[in-house]
DNA sequence: GACGCTCTAA
């Protein structure tokens, strides 16, 4: 019996051996160990013995490389490789594309489909997910029903993938109507269509419908997993109702599950956002306390709760924690270290930080663009911001710009309003924001130039709000102007709903400050609190 | 030889 075993044992090792032992076998192996773990100079080193040895355009290796330059972040690097091979085949198109919807450059996704289609490739199931998915973050709807024709004319909706990425996309669009009829239409219900399904009905803010949906679901048999509900939980953390939030919490436990870090992290992210600093502390400890590492999204959350209330001992506290957790060097744990050192008024240890990194996103650049606005270091600001557009590197956002306003609006540069307007608009196709009106109103009243101020919200492209017309109400008040200063406050009157009188107050002190991320922040708490309906209770244990 | 979906981050 046991030498029979061993037998079988010898002879499967035997098999497995000869197999492993073909090299085009061995390379491939190693090709995806390397792009797995995303071992770039290994892979290289590799990709030159193929290339030395004539085999690097062979198909399946193409494929291999293709893939292992996309996951390490290579993708000009990816596109090279796939352009040099003559009639790339479909596989080569769908690593491609999917590398880029993955890693997040969902135009170059959508560019390289365009494309392909072009060459007279028809989209199959395994491309349409990664289209579907970059649809959904460009809000292409358009391009998403035409998708959806081809599923049906191709009968892909048979297949879980492509139907999960399609209620995504409309979730994402905000068509939630039409992502329930995909959902229900559906025989073989997929946990992953009903979680995208429940995401979009949260990110619509219809979040008592999402809970509703994940009970019906439960009573015909579906067992929803963590991320379900975690989608909740982010949902009622958001719109700070904790009652809701404790009940999810409970429906969780039902089904024999525990927060996870994600959990926590919602949790905590919600209470930051409705200035519950306090008690955002108080759950990190908890977190901590159970014995759940935090994350990289964790620190980046829980800083800002530092820097609100310049809480420099805590911020260097937790960003003991990041170094301890070995995550100091993620590029958003090092954006919002820079950003708190910043708004706790350590101007250098941000600078230290930002000019010791080699690797910056645009949040990056904002936090320390923001930093030197806020310190009065107007001139410092609009250099960063100025070398930030040369490099190219990142690309700007319309936070960017609300910063370089800001430092203009400190530094009274009227000048660079018209231009820095223009640029945001024609060159970077960013649609001026209400904060970015309010910001140029408050530049050019600063300035003492109202009438243009006034002219300015008058020719609008949306409706002005209580912020922009705060704005104008201030500079009216700073200079005098009583007559412009009535028309401000007759609008403002007007505007300012009662219930948020608190929060209305807040922002325009915000406003006066020309703190324009808070007043957005604040924005998006009096609008959370439109939506909700029950009263806020007291914090309940939730571990 | 492929491939893809859902939750946290200023």
């Amino acid at each position: 019996m046991v030498i029979g075993t061993k037998a079988i044992r010898l002879s499967t090792n035997f098999i497995a051996y000869r197999s492993y032992c073909s090299t085009s076998d061995i390379y491939t192996r190693l090709l995806e160990s390397y792009t797995q773990n995303g071992v770039l100079q290994s892979g290289k080193a590799l990709h030159a013995h193929l290339i030395i040895n004539g085999l690097a355009k062979r198909t399946h290796f193409a494929s291999k490389l293709i893939a292992l330059y996309a996951e390490c972040k290579q993708l000009s690097h990816a596109r090279k490789l796939f352009d040099k091979i003559p009639n790339s085949d479909i596989r080569r198109w769908i690593v491609l594309i999917g590398a880029y919807a993955r890693r997040g450059f969902y135009e170059e996704a959508m560019s390289v489909f365009s494309e392909m289609q072009r060459k007279g490739k028809k989209p199959n199931k395994f491309v349409l997910p990664s289209v579907l998915k970059a649809c959904g973050r460009f809000n292409d709807f358009r391009t998403g029903e035409i998708l959806h024709c081809v599923i049906l004319k191709n009968e892909f909706e048979l297949d879980s993938y492509v139907v999960s990425a399609l209620i995504d996309m409309y979730s994402k669009c905000g068509k939630v109507e039409m992502a329930k009829r995909v959902f229900y239409g559906t025989v073989d219900k997929d946990l992953v269509a009903l979680n995208a399904l429940v995401s979009g009905c949260v990110q619509q803010g219809i979040v008592k419908e999402a809970v509703d949906l994940v009970v019906e679901m439960k009573v015909h048999g579906m067992k929803p997993n963590v991320v379900t509900y975690n989608t909740l939980i982010a949902g009622f953390s958001q719109t700070n109702d904790r009652a809701t939030l404790c009940d999810v919490i409970e429906l969780m436990h039902d089904d024999g599950l525990e927060l996870d870090v994600v959990s926590w992290t919602s949790i905590v992210s919600g209470l930051v956002q409705n200035f519950r600093n306090e008690e955002a502390f108080d759950t990190f400890k908890r977190m901590l306390d159970v014995g759940i590492c935090p994350s990289a999204a964790t620190i980046s959350s829980i800083l800002p709760a530092c820097a609100t209330v310049a809480d420099l001992m805590r911020g260097k506290e937790i960003h003991g924690y990041a170094v301890a957790m070995g995550i100091e060097k993620d590029v958003y744990v090092k954006s919002a270290l820079i950003d708190m050192y910043a708004k706790c008024g350590f101007l250098s240890e941000a600078k230290h930080l930002f000019y010791k990194t080699c690797e910056r996103n645009t949040v990056t650049w904002n936090s320390m663009i923001f930093g030197y606005a806020n310190h009065g270091y107007c001139s410092e600001a609009i250099e960063l911001f100025n070398q930030m557009l040369r490099e190219e590197k990142t690309k700007p956002d319309h936070l960017t710009f609300i910063a370089a306003l800001t430092a203009c609006s400190h530094a009274g540069l009227v000048q660079y309003r018209e231009s820095l307007f223009k640029l945001m608009q024609e060159k970077y196709a960013i649609k001026p924001r209400l904060e970015h009106f309010a910001c140029m109103v408050d530049l050019l009243g600063k300035a003492g130039k109202l009438d243009e101020a006034y002219d300015l919200i008058q020719n609008m492209s949306i409706e002005p709000d209580l912020f922009v017309w705060g704005a104008l109400l201030g500079a009216c008040s700073q200079h005098g102007n009583m007559d412009l200063a009535a028309v401000a406050a007759e609008k403002l009157a007007k505007l300012e709903p009662e219930s948020a009188g608190s929060s209305v107050l807040l922002s325009s002190l915000y406003a006066d400050a020309s703190k324009w991320v808070n007043v957005a922040k604040v924005k998006r708490v009096i609008k959370k609190k439109k939506l909700k309906k029950v009263p806020g209770c007291s914090w309940v244990e939730v571990a």
